[in-house]
DNA sequence: AGTGTATGTGTAACCGGTTACACATACAAA
DNA sequence: TTTGTATGTGTAACCGGTTACACATACACT
């Protein structure tokens, strides 16, 4: 790999010059710039990035930090955060976190030392305290931590009384809760607006309400054990996606049709969704737009540019599709 | 951010001497080893690993290129990756090229400059001749690039064949390809298994083979073109899971039954293939595994550590699950 | 002519580590 | 006593960039 030396030596000129050429900074003359730019497509001359993060301290470089790369809505995240950045001149490293606290703090570690010019974070496990020590920009996303923390999240209380309240309208007279886990403020949102819209109807108790992890597995046990407790249950309302397709597995598993017995509604809008038989009907996020503004926004921040707004709560839209549809 | 200045000034030490025990290199009398580790707790030093991949030429990093991170195969991989780099001591860069050859070579330069230590890569854009420039260890992942480049896949054409027999033997009679683009080699492979099923039977013709493009949406338009071409397919081998699983949504489209009327077989053996109803009947790969051994692999390579093989080529199993369950 | 400013370029310090090399000491073997 | 080797530590060069500062020249304006 040819180094700013060997350019330098090409063209004639000091090592400063060419760094000048590089970066469109100070006076160059224009013959000696061209000499340098024949010098460098003459020798294919790349930069070596490590270099200049050294000397400047950061590394068009962010963070994507993630508590499951298997849940497809961190993927079709990623994948806007990562079109964004790139446009905006930014490379995104992505982490998985496994919701598991050692794995977040190494990945916080690893990343600062990589001198990361600022961090995008879904994630329950990480407090204000640890973000301020971090010294870099953060935005949260998907998860409030702090009002303090930039955040691009959804109207989950509204989105899941949409969902809870569809269900109602659809003639449902038991209708369950799948919850995301209690730490996750999300999930206890999304709680809230199911309580709202059915939390004070006559056949309400808590035992409607059963806890999964946000991942099919658990969503699977906790219908077989809502169904096995409540077989009057005749709509379920899934904290997410993932757990809605669980319940539809363990709905047939229970010999319940969807959605002639039971209708079930998720929240997330992942594309998956549109994959099942029946296809699920669920409450949207705008996925790409938000992956597309925590971007742009945590750009802005490291860039200490102007922002309008630092705090972005998404509306939320019902799609209607086949797992609720009352034949 | 504390520097090793820092700490040997607190030490009472040079910065040679704080090299040395935080590296374990040279010798270092007990107390003064002591006294640095002392100074390191006191100032929670962490060292630059900018600075060190400067000088080092390395970086502990892997980079992992996927053409498609929202096909869960992907991120499986993905996170078996980053499950086993980890342990071994080093971090994982997770890119997605999205099949875009300049989005491919951008990242490639990107990496280059950042001193990624080794790669792994799934592409059928890379060529033997850019990999050789690179100059760090290389490994293909899920496709084939070249003999000399150490690889890990699977045994597409047997798996095919295993797939392909499958539905013959539960008696379908005509019996279509869902086809992954022809530029994929492990595509062409998983046809020529299906082929040498099918391919002299006296119904056969090759409008029975549709291309895809191993995304879902253009796995419907397919299976839809194929369907009406041949009502009388009552099976279809599609060349991985979403495109089996877009399969099964055209299917229902066209009015037809699965497994009832047309059994549904897929290739990959995501976690996803289990979601859907009915679930899918599928060829799975060994994916966690696959992802182990490429990372494994990759850093024998980079730590020239001696590998006693460099093509590892996995098996592959049937899963019978309901798409192809004949009543 | 003298002064100020814009233009153009090179030298060397710096970013924060690693390590070659020099130097010192202690102790064992010859 | 001499020599060799293991132990222990510091100085400074180096990795490959960026930039402060110094210096030189050209030109416009008093």
């Amino acid at each position: 790999m040819a180094t700013i030396k060997d350019v330098a030596k090409q063209a004639g000129v000091s090592v400063a010059t060419v760094s000048r050429v590089l970066n469109s900074n100070g006076y160059v003359n224009e013959d000696t710039k061209k000499k340098v730019e024949e010098a460098i497509d003459r020798l294919n001359y790349k930069p070596n990035a490590v270099a200049r993060s050294l000397y400047k301290k950061t590394s068009k470089t962010i963070g994507l930090m993630v508590p499951d790369i298997v849940n497809p809505f961190f993927p079709e995240l990623a994948r806007a955060v990562e079109d964004t950045a790139h446009k905006l001149g930014y490379n995104v490293v992505f982490c998985n976190t496994d919701e598991n606290v050692e794995k977040e703090e190494h990945y916080l570690e690893i990343l600062l030392q990589k001198y990361v010019d600022g961090l995008i974070v879904a994630s329950n496990t990480l407090t204000a305290e640890k973000v301020r020590q971090l010294n870099i920009p953060v935005v949260s996303i998907d998860r409030k931590i702090n009002a303090d923390i930039p955040t691009v999240v959804v109207k989950n209380k509204s989105g899941a009384r949409k969902a809870t309240g569809f269900l109602l309208e659809m003639g449902c007279k038991r209708i369950a809760h799948l919850s995301g886990p209690e730490h996750i403020d999300n999930a206890m949102e999304r709680r809230t607006g199911y309580l709202e819209e059915v939390g004070s109807e006559p056949w309400f108790d808590s035992s409607y309400i059963e806890d999964g992890n946000y991942d099919m597995k658990t969503a699977i046990n906790a219908t077989l054990q809502l169904l096995g407790r409540h077989p009057e249950i005749d709509g379920i309302f899934a904290g997410n996606d993932v757990m809605a397709i669980g319940a539809i597995k363990a709905a047939h598993k229970f010999g319940k049709k969807v959605p002639e017995d039971l209708a079930i509604i998720g929240f997330d809008g992942i594309s998956l969704a549109e994959a099942t038989t029946p296809e699920l009907t669920t409450v949207g996020q705008p996925i790409y737009d938000m992956g597309t503004i925590v971007a742009d926004l945590l750009v802005k921040l490291i860039e200490k540019k102007a922002v309008e707004n630092t705090f972005f709560e998404f509306d939320v839209e019902l799609i209607e599709r086949e797992s609720t549809r009352k034949v």
